[in-house]
DNA sequence: TCTGGGGTCCTAGGACCC
DNA sequence: TCTGGGGTCCTAGGACCC
Protein backbone atom coordinates (compact mmCIF):
# COMPACT_ATOMS: atom_id res chain seq x y z
CA UNK A 1 0.00 0.00 0.00
CA UNK A 2 1.17 3.42 -0.86
CA UNK A 3 2.04 6.06 1.77
CA UNK A 4 -0.83 7.37 3.89
CA UNK A 5 -1.60 9.74 6.36
CA UNK A 6 -4.56 8.41 8.43
CA UNK A 7 -6.00 10.32 11.95
CA UNK A 8 -7.09 9.43 14.78
CA UNK A 9 -9.20 12.19 16.22
CA UNK A 10 -9.93 11.37 20.21
CA UNK A 11 -12.29 13.69 22.12
CA UNK A 12 -10.80 14.94 25.27
CA UNK A 13 -13.06 13.33 28.58
CA UNK A 14 -15.98 13.45 26.55
CA UNK A 15 -18.65 12.63 28.37
CA UNK A 16 -17.51 14.72 31.84
CA UNK A 17 -16.27 18.19 28.76
CA UNK A 18 -19.79 17.71 27.44
CA UNK A 19 -21.29 18.45 31.01
CA UNK A 20 -18.69 21.17 31.87
CA UNK A 21 -19.97 23.46 28.72
CA UNK A 22 -23.64 22.84 31.30
CA UNK A 23 -21.98 23.78 34.02
CA UNK A 24 -18.98 26.09 33.69
CA UNK A 25 -18.61 26.44 37.28
CA UNK A 26 -17.13 23.01 37.90
CA UNK A 27 -14.36 23.86 35.15
CA UNK A 28 -11.03 23.27 36.92
CA UNK A 29 -12.20 21.04 39.62
CA UNK A 30 -12.44 17.21 39.79
CA UNK A 31 -15.67 15.19 38.55
CA UNK A 32 -17.13 12.09 37.71
CA UNK A 33 -19.47 11.27 34.90
CA UNK A 34 -21.43 7.93 36.01
CA UNK A 35 -23.55 5.89 38.38
CA UNK A 36 -27.02 4.58 37.79
CA UNK A 37 -29.53 7.14 39.97
CA UNK A 38 -29.77 10.49 40.17
CA UNK A 39 -28.16 11.61 43.48
CA UNK A 40 -29.90 14.48 45.90
CA UNK A 41 -27.14 17.01 46.17
CA UNK A 42 -27.00 17.53 50.25
CA UNK A 43 -27.93 21.12 51.64
CA UNK A 44 -26.27 24.05 50.33
CA UNK A 45 -24.40 21.92 47.36
CA UNK A 46 -25.40 21.88 43.62
CA UNK A 47 -24.46 18.78 42.98
CA UNK A 48 -23.58 15.58 44.75
CA UNK A 49 -19.99 14.65 45.56
CA UNK A 50 -18.66 11.07 44.77
CA UNK A 51 -18.92 10.59 48.57
CA UNK A 52 -22.92 11.00 48.74
CA UNK A 53 -23.42 8.03 46.26
CA UNK A 54 -23.53 4.62 47.60
CA UNK A 55 -24.81 1.21 45.67
CA UNK A 56 -23.70 -0.37 42.12
CA UNK A 57 -21.52 1.69 39.59
CA UNK A 58 -18.72 2.25 37.64
CA UNK A 59 -17.26 5.53 36.37
CA UNK A 60 -17.45 6.53 32.71
CA UNK A 61 -15.84 9.65 32.57
CA UNK A 62 -13.37 11.76 34.66
CA UNK A 63 -12.04 14.76 34.27
CA UNK A 64 -8.45 15.68 34.05
CA UNK A 65 -8.49 17.07 37.69
CA UNK A 66 -9.93 13.80 38.66
CA UNK A 67 -7.72 11.73 36.51
CA UNK A 68 -4.90 13.06 38.91
CA UNK A 69 -6.47 11.39 41.60
CA UNK A 70 -6.16 8.31 40.32
CA UNK A 71 -9.62 8.23 39.38
CA UNK A 72 -10.69 6.52 35.73
CA UNK A 73 -13.39 4.88 33.45
CA UNK A 74 -14.58 1.48 34.78
CA UNK A 75 -13.19 2.08 38.37
CA UNK A 76 -16.24 1.04 40.87
CA UNK A 77 -17.67 4.21 42.21
CA UNK A 78 -17.31 3.33 45.95
CA UNK A 79 -13.60 2.64 45.42
CA UNK A 80 -13.71 5.79 43.47
CA UNK A 81 -15.36 7.88 46.53
CA UNK A 82 -12.23 6.53 48.15
CA UNK A 83 -9.43 8.41 45.93
CA UNK A 84 -12.08 11.08 45.30
CA UNK A 85 -14.56 11.90 48.21
CA UNK A 86 -14.95 15.70 47.09
CA UNK A 87 -14.81 14.90 43.07
CA UNK A 88 -18.16 15.96 41.91
CA UNK A 89 -20.81 13.68 40.39
CA UNK A 90 -22.83 13.79 37.41
CA UNK A 91 -25.31 11.80 35.93
CA UNK A 92 -24.96 10.14 32.66
CA UNK A 93 -26.51 12.07 29.74
CA UNK A 94 -26.26 9.92 26.71
CA UNK A 95 -29.18 12.06 24.48
CA UNK A 96 -27.00 14.74 25.13
CA UNK A 97 -23.66 13.03 24.56
CA UNK A 98 -24.48 11.71 20.96
CA UNK A 99 -26.23 15.13 19.69
CA UNK A 100 -22.87 16.39 20.28
CA UNK A 101 -21.07 13.24 19.29
CA UNK A 102 -22.97 13.91 15.56
CA UNK A 103 -21.82 17.44 15.77
CA UNK A 104 -18.22 17.00 15.96
CA UNK A 105 -18.35 14.40 13.45
CA UNK A 106 -19.94 15.94 11.00
CA UNK A 107 -17.92 19.44 11.56
CA UNK A 108 -14.90 16.48 10.55
CA UNK A 109 -16.98 14.99 7.56
CA UNK A 110 -16.93 18.76 6.28
CA UNK A 111 -13.62 19.13 6.00
CA UNK A 112 -12.38 15.01 5.19
CA UNK A 113 -15.56 13.02 4.37
CA UNK A 114 -13.42 9.74 4.89
CA UNK A 115 -14.36 8.85 8.30
CA UNK A 116 -14.30 5.53 10.10
CA UNK A 117 -16.50 5.96 13.66
CA UNK A 118 -15.30 4.46 16.30
CA UNK A 119 -17.71 4.78 18.94
CA UNK A 120 -19.16 7.91 20.44
CA UNK A 121 -16.00 9.72 21.46
CA UNK A 122 -13.82 9.07 18.36
CA UNK A 123 -13.05 7.95 14.95
CA UNK A 124 -10.45 7.38 11.87
CA UNK A 125 -9.86 9.69 9.24
CA UNK A 126 -8.20 9.05 6.03
CA UNK A 127 -6.51 11.96 5.17
CA UNK A 128 -4.36 10.87 2.36
CA UNK A 129 -5.78 12.77 -0.34
CA UNK A 130 -5.96 16.04 1.37
CA UNK A 131 -2.67 16.21 2.29
CA UNK A 132 -1.99 15.26 -0.84
CA UNK A 133 1.57 15.42 -1.69
CA UNK A 134 2.34 18.57 1.06
CA UNK A 135 4.17 16.05 3.47
CA UNK A 136 4.02 16.17 7.12
CA UNK A 137 3.87 20.20 6.78
CA UNK A 138 0.52 20.23 5.60
CA UNK A 139 -0.72 17.06 7.48
CA UNK A 140 -0.05 19.15 10.69
CA UNK A 141 -2.07 21.99 8.69
CA UNK A 142 -5.37 19.46 8.32
CA UNK A 143 -5.22 18.21 12.17
CA UNK A 144 -4.89 22.01 13.42
CA UNK A 145 -8.00 22.37 10.78
CA UNK A 146 -10.18 19.68 12.25
CA UNK A 147 -9.73 20.72 15.34
CA UNK A 148 -10.69 24.48 14.93
CA UNK A 149 -13.58 22.72 13.54
CA UNK A 150 -14.07 20.60 15.92
CA UNK A 151 -14.38 23.38 18.93
CA UNK A 152 -16.37 25.96 16.50
CA UNK A 153 -18.61 22.99 16.54
CA UNK A 154 -18.99 22.27 19.76
CA UNK A 155 -17.12 24.76 22.41
CA UNK A 156 -15.13 20.66 22.84
CA UNK A 157 -11.39 20.19 22.64
CA UNK A 158 -9.79 16.95 20.85
CA UNK A 159 -6.70 15.01 20.29
CA UNK A 160 -5.43 14.21 17.27
CA UNK A 161 -2.51 11.59 16.42
CA UNK A 162 -1.33 11.39 12.55
CA UNK A 163 0.86 8.22 10.76
CA UNK A 164 0.72 6.28 7.93
CA UNK A 165 -1.98 4.20 9.75
CA UNK A 166 -4.86 2.90 12.26
CA UNK A 167 -3.17 1.02 14.87
CA UNK A 168 -0.31 4.09 15.18
CA UNK A 169 -2.41 6.90 14.97
CA UNK A 170 -4.51 5.25 17.63
CA UNK A 171 -1.42 5.16 19.88
CA UNK A 172 -0.35 8.80 18.42
CA UNK A 173 -3.50 10.23 19.62
CA UNK A 174 -3.22 9.16 23.10
CA UNK A 175 0.38 11.23 22.77
CA UNK A 176 -0.14 14.47 23.42
CA UNK A 177 -3.41 14.63 25.12
CA UNK A 178 -5.98 16.59 26.05
CA UNK A 179 -5.89 19.04 23.46
CA UNK A 180 -2.38 18.03 21.26
CA UNK A 181 -1.71 16.94 17.75
CA UNK A 182 1.07 14.11 17.24
CA UNK A 183 2.59 13.17 14.28
CA UNK A 184 4.78 9.83 13.53
CA UNK A 185 6.11 9.35 10.68
CA UNK A 186 7.64 5.46 9.44
CA UNK A 187 11.20 5.93 10.23
CA UNK A 188 9.67 7.49 13.76
CA UNK A 189 8.58 3.99 15.28
CA UNK A 190 11.60 2.98 16.70
CA UNK A 191 12.16 6.35 18.66
CA UNK A 192 8.51 7.31 19.45
CA UNK A 193 6.13 4.06 19.95
CA UNK A 194 8.88 1.60 20.95
CA UNK A 195 9.79 3.22 24.31
CA UNK A 196 5.85 2.89 25.38
CA UNK A 197 4.34 0.31 27.29
CA UNK A 198 2.79 -3.43 25.11
CA UNK A 199 -0.27 -2.25 26.62
CA UNK A 200 -0.80 0.74 24.39
CA UNK A 201 -1.38 -1.16 21.60
CA UNK A 202 -4.97 -1.45 20.95
CA UNK A 203 -5.65 -5.11 21.21
CA UNK A 204 -2.94 -5.82 23.70
CA UNK A 205 -5.19 -6.02 26.73
CA UNK A 206 -4.97 -6.75 30.30
CA UNK A 207 -4.36 -10.01 30.01
CA UNK A 208 -2.13 -10.90 27.04
CA UNK A 209 -0.20 -7.91 28.78
CA UNK A 210 0.49 -10.38 31.76
CA UNK A 211 1.40 -12.73 30.05
CA UNK A 212 3.85 -10.67 27.73
CA UNK A 213 5.28 -8.98 30.97
CA UNK A 214 5.36 -12.43 32.62
CA UNK A 215 7.75 -13.42 29.86
CA UNK A 216 10.19 -10.03 30.77
CA UNK A 217 8.17 -8.40 27.94
CA UNK A 218 7.41 -4.65 29.02
CA UNK A 219 7.69 -2.22 26.01
CA UNK A 220 6.85 -2.09 22.30
CA UNK A 221 10.26 -2.43 21.44
CA UNK A 222 11.27 -5.16 23.39
CA UNK A 223 8.07 -6.80 21.68
CA UNK A 224 9.24 -6.12 17.99
CA UNK A 225 12.96 -7.54 18.82
CA UNK A 226 10.71 -10.98 20.65
CA UNK A 227 11.33 -14.56 18.56
CA UNK A 228 7.75 -14.39 16.77
CA UNK A 229 8.32 -18.07 17.24
CA UNK A 230 8.44 -17.42 21.00
CA UNK A 231 5.08 -15.00 20.71
CA UNK A 232 3.33 -17.99 18.19
CA UNK A 233 4.34 -20.52 21.01
CA UNK A 234 2.54 -18.29 23.50
CA UNK A 235 -0.31 -16.30 21.97
CA UNK A 236 -1.29 -18.71 19.10
CA UNK A 237 -0.28 -18.22 14.82
CA UNK A 238 -2.46 -15.59 14.35
CA UNK A 239 -2.24 -13.57 17.50
CA UNK A 240 1.44 -14.18 17.52
CA UNK A 241 1.85 -13.04 14.11
CA UNK A 242 -0.39 -9.89 14.55
CA UNK A 243 1.27 -8.76 17.65
CA UNK A 244 5.20 -8.76 16.12
CA UNK A 245 3.32 -7.05 13.39
CA UNK A 246 1.82 -4.09 15.36
CA UNK A 247 5.02 -3.85 17.48
CA UNK A 248 6.90 -2.84 14.49
CA UNK A 249 3.99 -0.62 13.39
CA UNK A 250 2.43 -2.77 10.63
CA UNK A 251 -0.73 -2.21 9.77
CA UNK A 252 -2.61 -2.19 6.35
CA UNK A 253 -6.79 -1.83 7.23
CA UNK A 254 -8.98 0.83 5.57
CA UNK A 255 -10.24 3.46 6.88
CA UNK A 256 -14.40 2.37 6.56
CA UNK A 257 -16.61 4.87 5.91
CA UNK A 258 -19.61 2.25 6.98
CA UNK A 259 -20.53 -1.06 8.59
CA UNK A 260 -23.93 -2.58 9.36
CA UNK A 261 -24.54 -3.69 13.04
CA UNK A 262 -24.04 -7.50 13.61
CA UNK A 263 -26.00 -7.43 16.68
CA UNK A 264 -28.44 -5.37 19.22
CA UNK A 265 -28.38 -6.00 22.96
CA UNK A 266 -30.00 -5.39 25.66
CA UNK A 267 -28.44 -6.04 29.50
CA UNK A 268 -29.03 -4.63 33.09
CA UNK A 269 -27.28 -5.15 36.12
CA UNK A 270 -29.95 -5.56 38.96
CA UNK A 271 -29.26 -2.69 42.31
CA UNK A 272 -29.33 -6.00 44.73
CA UNK A 273 -28.95 -9.41 43.18
CA UNK A 274 -32.04 -11.08 42.65
CA UNK A 275 -32.84 -14.83 43.87
CA UNK A 276 -34.35 -16.97 41.34
CA UNK A 277 -37.39 -17.65 43.48
CA UNK A 278 -37.91 -15.11 45.67
CA UNK A 279 -37.72 -12.28 43.11
CA UNK A 280 -39.03 -14.28 40.52
CA UNK A 281 -41.91 -11.84 39.33
CA UNK A 282 -39.43 -8.77 39.64
CA UNK A 283 -36.98 -10.96 37.32
CA UNK A 284 -39.49 -11.67 34.68
CA UNK A 285 -40.43 -8.37 34.71
CA UNK A 286 -37.28 -7.06 33.50
CA UNK A 287 -36.87 -10.09 31.28
CA UNK A 288 -39.93 -9.15 29.32
CA UNK A 289 -38.58 -5.72 29.34
CA UNK A 290 -35.35 -6.28 27.70
CA UNK A 291 -36.90 -8.21 25.29
CA UNK A 292 -39.24 -5.66 24.35
CA UNK A 293 -36.69 -3.24 24.49
CA UNK A 294 -34.67 -5.51 22.30
CA UNK A 295 -37.46 -5.41 19.64
CA UNK A 296 -37.96 -1.52 19.72
CA UNK A 297 -33.91 -1.34 18.63
CA UNK A 298 -34.30 -3.81 15.92
CA UNK A 299 -37.18 -2.14 15.04
CA UNK A 300 -36.13 1.47 14.91
CA UNK A 301 -32.71 0.22 12.68
CA UNK A 302 -34.67 -1.85 10.44
CA UNK A 303 -33.02 -5.17 10.61
CA UNK A 304 -33.96 -8.66 12.23
CA UNK A 305 -31.76 -11.23 13.80
CA UNK A 306 -32.43 -14.75 13.27
CA UNK A 307 -30.19 -15.89 16.48
CA UNK A 308 -31.61 -14.85 20.24
CA UNK A 309 -28.80 -15.02 23.20
CA UNK A 310 -29.43 -14.92 26.91
CA UNK A 311 -26.84 -13.67 29.19
CA UNK A 312 -26.71 -14.33 32.98
CA UNK A 313 -24.27 -12.68 35.77
CA UNK A 314 -24.14 -14.49 38.95
CA UNK A 315 -23.51 -13.07 42.21
CA UNK A 316 -20.37 -14.55 42.11
CA UNK A 317 -19.59 -12.57 38.49
CA UNK A 318 -19.61 -15.94 36.31
CA UNK A 319 -21.09 -15.18 33.07
CA UNK A 320 -22.59 -18.11 31.15
CA UNK A 321 -24.54 -17.57 27.47
CA UNK A 322 -27.00 -19.58 25.64
CA UNK A 323 -28.46 -18.94 22.36
CA UNK A 324 -30.89 -20.87 19.75
CA UNK A 325 -31.14 -20.08 16.38
CA UNK A 326 -34.24 -19.83 14.88
CA UNK A 327 -35.34 -20.83 11.52
CA UNK A 328 -36.76 -17.31 10.63
CA UNK A 329 -35.33 -14.12 11.38
CA UNK A 330 -37.64 -12.15 13.87
CA UNK A 331 -37.87 -8.59 15.13
CA UNK A 332 -41.09 -9.52 17.38
CA UNK A 333 -40.87 -9.42 21.29
CA UNK A 334 -42.72 -11.92 21.78
CA UNK A 335 -40.90 -14.29 19.54
CA UNK A 336 -37.45 -13.18 20.95
CA UNK A 337 -39.05 -13.71 24.41
CA UNK A 338 -40.22 -17.06 24.16
CA UNK A 339 -36.58 -17.95 22.33
CA UNK A 340 -34.95 -16.38 25.35
CA UNK A 341 -37.19 -18.18 27.81
CA UNK A 342 -36.05 -21.30 26.25
CA UNK A 343 -32.54 -20.65 26.44
CA UNK A 344 -33.10 -19.95 30.36
CA UNK A 345 -34.01 -23.68 30.95
CA UNK A 346 -31.02 -24.30 30.20
CA UNK A 347 -28.82 -22.70 32.63
CA UNK A 348 -28.56 -23.39 36.48
CA UNK A 349 -30.45 -20.99 38.61
CA UNK A 350 -28.98 -22.31 41.76
CA UNK A 351 -27.65 -18.93 43.18
CA UNK A 352 -28.56 -15.14 43.08
CA UNK A 353 -28.15 -13.28 39.86
CA UNK A 354 -26.66 -9.81 38.85
CA UNK A 355 -27.34 -9.93 35.87
CA UNK A 356 -30.18 -10.34 32.87
CA UNK A 357 -29.18 -9.61 29.20
CA UNK A 358 -31.04 -10.74 25.98
CA UNK A 359 -29.32 -10.33 22.25
CA UNK A 360 -30.39 -10.84 18.94
CA UNK A 361 -27.98 -11.91 16.48
CA UNK A 362 -27.37 -12.63 13.02
CA UNK A 363 -29.15 -9.92 11.49
CA UNK A 364 -30.17 -8.95 8.21
CA UNK A 365 -32.16 -6.38 6.52
CA UNK A 366 -35.50 -7.34 5.41
CA UNK A 367 -36.17 -6.92 1.91
CA UNK A 368 -36.97 -9.30 -0.86
CA UNK A 369 -36.26 -12.58 0.69
CA UNK A 370 -37.61 -15.80 0.84
CA UNK A 371 -35.92 -15.28 4.52
CA UNK A 372 -37.66 -11.50 5.09
CA UNK A 373 -40.81 -12.63 3.75
CA UNK A 374 -40.87 -15.60 6.44
CA UNK A 375 -39.79 -13.17 8.93
CA UNK A 376 -42.69 -10.97 8.28
CA UNK A 377 -45.50 -13.71 8.75
CA UNK A 378 -43.85 -14.75 11.77
CA UNK A 379 -44.52 -11.30 12.93
CA UNK A 380 -47.63 -10.70 11.82
CA UNK A 381 -48.58 -14.58 13.58
CA UNK A 382 -47.49 -13.81 16.61
CA UNK A 383 -49.88 -13.45 19.06
CA UNK A 384 -49.90 -10.71 22.07
CA UNK A 385 -47.05 -10.80 24.55
CA UNK A 386 -47.60 -13.72 27.09
CA UNK A 387 -46.62 -12.74 30.57
CA UNK A 388 -46.53 -16.28 32.15
CA UNK A 389 -43.39 -16.36 34.44
CA UNK A 390 -40.46 -17.58 32.89
CA UNK A 391 -38.65 -18.36 36.09
CA UNK A 392 -41.24 -20.61 37.47
CA UNK A 393 -39.47 -23.59 35.80
CA UNK A 394 -37.11 -24.61 39.08
C1' DT B 1 -17.96 -0.86 49.72
C1' DC B 2 -15.10 -4.50 44.09
C1' DT B 3 -16.30 -5.03 38.85
C1' DG B 4 -21.80 -0.77 33.48
C1' DG B 5 -23.65 -1.48 28.97
C1' DG B 6 -23.06 -1.89 24.18
C1' DG B 7 -20.47 -4.01 20.88
C1' DT B 8 -16.70 -7.01 17.71
C1' DC B 9 -13.79 -10.78 16.85
C1' DC B 10 -11.62 -15.27 17.75
C1' DT B 11 -11.38 -20.13 19.13
C1' DA B 12 -12.91 -24.68 19.46
C1' DG B 13 -15.83 -28.68 19.28
C1' DG B 14 -19.67 -31.10 17.26
C1' DA B 15 -23.14 -31.79 13.64
C1' DC B 16 -23.87 -32.43 9.05
C1' DC B 17 -22.86 -32.59 4.19
C1' DC B 18 -20.10 -33.63 0.11
C1' DT C 1 -15.64 -51.45 7.26
C1' DC C 2 -12.35 -48.11 7.93
C1' DT C 3 -10.14 -44.16 6.58
C1' DG C 4 -9.97 -38.87 5.10
C1' DG C 5 -10.58 -34.17 4.27
C1' DG C 6 -12.98 -29.80 3.64
C1' DG C 7 -16.72 -26.52 4.33
C1' DT C 8 -20.43 -24.45 6.85
C1' DC C 9 -23.44 -23.79 10.63
C1' DC C 10 -24.36 -23.74 15.51
C1' DT C 11 -23.09 -22.99 20.29
C1' DA C 12 -20.28 -21.32 24.48
C1' DG C 13 -16.86 -18.76 26.27
C1' DG C 14 -13.51 -15.21 26.50
C1' DA C 15 -10.54 -11.18 25.25
C1' DC C 16 -10.85 -6.74 24.01
C1' DC C 17 -12.64 -2.01 22.96
C1' DC C 18 -15.33 2.42 23.78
Amino acid sequence: MSDRYIAHLDMDAFYASVELLRYPQLRGQPAVVGGRRRVAAPAGADFPRLRDYTGRGVITTATYEARALGVHSGMGLMKAAKLAPDAWLLPADFDQYRRYSKLFKDAVRGIAPLVEDRGIDEIYIDLTALVGDGGWTRAREVALQLQRAVREATGLSCSLGVTPNKLLSKIASDLEKPGGIALIAAEDISERIWPLPARKINGIGPKANARLEALGIHTIGELAQTDPALLVRHFGKNYGAWMIDAAHGRDQRVVKTSSEPKSISRETTFEDDLHPVRDREQLTRIFTDLCVRVADDLKRKGVVGKTIGLKLRYDNFKTVTRDRTLDAPTGDAAIIRRAAGECLKRVALDRRIRLLGVRVGALSTPGATAAAAAAAVATEASPAMPAPSLFDEL
